[in-house]
DNA sequence: TCGCCGCGCTAATACGTATTAGCATCTATG
DNA sequence: CATAGATGCTAATACGTATTAGCGCGGCGA
C-alpha cells in the first residue's frame, strides 16, 4: 500500500522549478495582462514541471479564491421520483447534458436535498446550492416561497418551464403552452367543432395555467367552451359527463387521461374522432402503451435543457442583459384523433 | 436590483451572537466530544442566529478545510454519446441517484471532461477529479493507463462493471456474465444442441472476455464449440457461416445482431428455435424494435449502479476492509428462442 | 552620477471553514 | 487559602489557489 500521499500543489511546484507558489500560479492560468509579465524561459520551465509532476490544481481551492466552479446545479424538483415521472424528465436533462459539455460545465445534481411533507427542498440544514455557480430548477410545481428566497439571495438560476412573479420575476425557459393549445383550438373550429371541453387535472402550476388560458383566448367564437376536472380512474364518468354536454372535442391535459378516455369510448362503441374528438396538450408524464397517434403537442424539452444552460450561464456572468424569460414553440402533431364531428347525432 | 451582496459567513454570525468564529463553527458542527464545550445557552442563541439569517456553510470552503465533500463524481466514459447508449446507461445511474440520495450525497457528473482521439479522457489539462470524494466510472471500455493512474493517485473510485487489474486491482461492481453465459450453454445442453457458436463483436472489452469464458467453460462437452466474429449488417454472411458448421444453437453477445440474425432466418424459411436457437448474451446497447423474446439474462443494472456508490462510499471513507470486488448474479431471461434442435435435417 | 522606467518576479493577503492548543474562570478539595 | 481539575471559550493556523501591490534590477537619458 502506498501512503496516504499529499497532493501536488503549487507550492510543491514551484520549489521544483525554482519560482514562487504566485508565479506557478500565474503561468497555470496564462496570465499575460501587460500588469504581469513572466520570461519565456521560466513559463516554460514551469510548464515542464507541471507535465513531469501531472499536476491538476485543485478546483475547490480555485472556487474558494476566485468566484466561479463551473459546476451548474440541477435541482429535480419532484417528490421521490416515480420512475415514470424520471422519462419525462429525461430529455430535459439530456439537452442540459448536451449544452454544459458544450460550455465545458459539470453538472451537479442535488440528489442530497431532503423531501419534507412529500416535496424536496432547496433550503435545509445543509444547503448545498453554493457548491454550484448555479442552478437549474426542474419540476412542475415549484415552491413559490424558495423561488423567492433564490431572489432575495441573489443566487443565480433559472427554471425550466415559466413561472409566476416571486418577490421579482423568475428566469425561465418555458414552452408555449398557451399559443400551442390555442392552435389546436383553431383546428378543431375548422373542422367544425362548435361545443369544446377541456379536461384538466385540477392543478395549479403555471403550466397548467398556460394551457387553460390558450384554451378560453381561442375558444370564443365556439358556442360553448368549458372545463372540467378529472381524476385518474374517472375516465368513464369524464366521458359521460362530454356526451351530456353534447362536447364533439375533448382538450385533454394529461396524456394518460386521454389514452382512458379513448379506451372509454371505444368500449362504448364509439368512434374517434367520430364521434369524439381527442386532442393531447402535452407528451406522457408517464409511460402510457398506447398504439393511438393522438393530435397534440409536442413538448420541446431536449431544447429547454439547452437553452436553461444558456440562460443560466448568462445569469452567472452577468453577461445577459435585462429579462431571462424565453418561450420556446411546441410543434404539433399531426394523429388521428381529430377530425370532423359526426354530423348525423345530436347527442344531447 | 440589489446590491452585489455577499455573503452570510461565519464570521458574520460570530458578530451577531458575540462569540467566536470557531465557536460558530462548532456548534454548526454538533461537535460534543469530551474535548470541546459549549454551553447549552451559547449554542443556543448561535443557533438562533443562524436561523434567522438562513446561513449555510460553504460548502467549497468546508471541503478545502476538512477532507470530504459529500459529492461523488460520476464520469461516463462512452465517446459523444450516441442516444442508444444513454438508454443502455441510464439505469445504472437510476440505481446510482437512488443510493446517492440515500446516504445523502450529491451527484458531479463530469460532463467537461474533453473527448481526445474519439474517447473521453479523465486526465487532462484541468482536471476535476478532485471537487468529489471518489468517483464512479461507467463505460464499455475504460483506459487501463487511466485506472493505473487513478490508482497511482490513491484517488478513490470504482468501476461498474469487471475490469483487470491496472497497476493494481481495480475496485469494481460488475455483472458475473462467465456464469450466466454458462448456465445457458448447459441449458442448451440440455435441450440437445450439440453443435454451438459464439457470435461475438470482436471486443476486447472485459465484459466480452468473460461471456466468452463462460462459453468455453461450458460447452466442453459439446461436440463443437467455436467462436466466430460478426459485425452490424453481416447477418446474412454469418447465419451462412452457422449453417455451414452445422449449428443449432448461437451465443449472440450482441442484442441487435440476435434480432438481425433472427429476422435473416426467417427470412430463409428458418424456423427459430426450431431450425436455429438464438440465445442473447445481455440487454440491447441500442433501442432495437422486436416482438420475439429472446432467451438469454438481465444485468442488474439498477442494482449495479447501487452497489457501486456503496463501494465507493466504503473507499472513500476508509471503512471497506481489503479488496472491493464484486460480481452480481444475472437473472436468467426464459425466451421463446431455446429450443430442442430439429432432429429432422443434419444440415451440414 | 542620478533618476526614471520597464521588466520579471515575489510577498502578502483573501477566500470561508475546521481544528487544536491553550487561556481564563469557576468549583471542589485538602 | 493554595491547588487541581473541570468548564467554556478563543486565537491561531491550515487547507490550496488567485490576485495585487510593490521590490530589485538593469538600461537609458540627462
Amino acid at each position: 500500500m502506498t501512503a496516504p500521499l499529499r497532493r501536488v500543489t503549487q507550492r510543491d511546484i514551484a520549489r521544483m522549478a525554482g519560482v514562487s507558489q504566485a508565479t506557478v500560479s500565474l503561468v497555470l492560468n496564462n496570465r499575460t495582462d501587460a500588469e504581469v509579465r513572466i520570461a519565456p524561459e521560466t513559463r516554460d520551465r514551469v510548464l515542464r514541471v507541471i507535465a513531469e509532476t501531472g499536476y491538476a490544481a485543485d478546483p475547490v481551492a480555485r472556487r474558494l479564491a476566485s468566484r466561479f466552479n463551473r459546476i451548474i446545479g440541477v435541482f429535480t424538483y419532484e417528490p421521490a421520483f416515480p420512475s415514470g415521472s424520471r422519462d419525462f424528465f429525461h430529455p430535459f436533462l439530456l439537452g442540459i447534458e448536451e449544452y454544459a459539455e458544450r460550455v465545458g460545465c459539470d453538472l451537479l445534481l442535488f440528489t442530497s436535498a431532503p423531501v419534507v411533507d412529500g416535496r424536496r427542498r432547496i433550503f435545509h440544514q445543509d444547503n448545498r446550492l453554493r457548491l454550484a455557480d448555479g442552478c437549474i430548477l426542474l419540476g412542475r410545481e415549484i415552491d413559490g416561497a424558495e423561488l423567492q428566497r433564490l431572489n432575495g439571495d441573489g443566487y443565480p438560476y433559472v427554471a425550466v418551464g415559466r413561472r409566476n412573479d416571486a418577490g421579482g420575476p423568475v428566469p425561465y425557459v418555458g414552452a408555449d403552452y398557451a399559443s400551442a393549445v390555442s392552435r389546436l383550438v383553431e383546428a378543431a373550429l375548422r373542422h367544425g367543432h362548435r361545443r369544446l371541453t377541456y379536461v384538466g387535472m385540477g392543478m395549479t402550476a403555471e403550466s397548467s395555467q398556460d394551457r387553460r388560458q390558450g384554451f378560453d383566448a381561442a375558444a370564443t367564437t365556439a358556442e360553448s367552451a368549458r372545463q372540467v376536472s378529472t381524476a385518474p380512474g374517472a375516465a368513464d364518468a369524464t366521458l359521460d359527463d362530454l356526451l351530456a354536454d353534447g362536447s364533439t372535442a375533448a382538450f385533454v391535459e394529461d396524456f394518460a387521461t386521454a389514452v382512458a378516455l379513448a379506451a372509454a369510448a371505444r368500449r362504448r362503441g364509439l368512434t374517434v374522432p367520430g364521434d369524439l374528438s381527442i386532442v393531447t396538450l402535452g407528451d406522457p408524464t408517464v409511460p402510457v402503451p398506447t398504439d393511438i397517434v393522438f393530435t397534440g403537442f409536442r413538448i420541446p424539452r431536449e431544447e429547454m435543457g439547452r437553452q436553461s444552460v444558456e440562460v443560466l450561464t448568462g445569469v452567472i456572468d452577468g453577461s445577459a442583459g435585462g429579462l431571462q424569460q424565453r418561450l420556446l414553440p411546441c410543434e404539433l402533431v399531426e394523429g388521428s384523433t381529430l377530425g370532423t364531428p359526426d354530423p348525423a347525432v345530436d347527442r344531447r
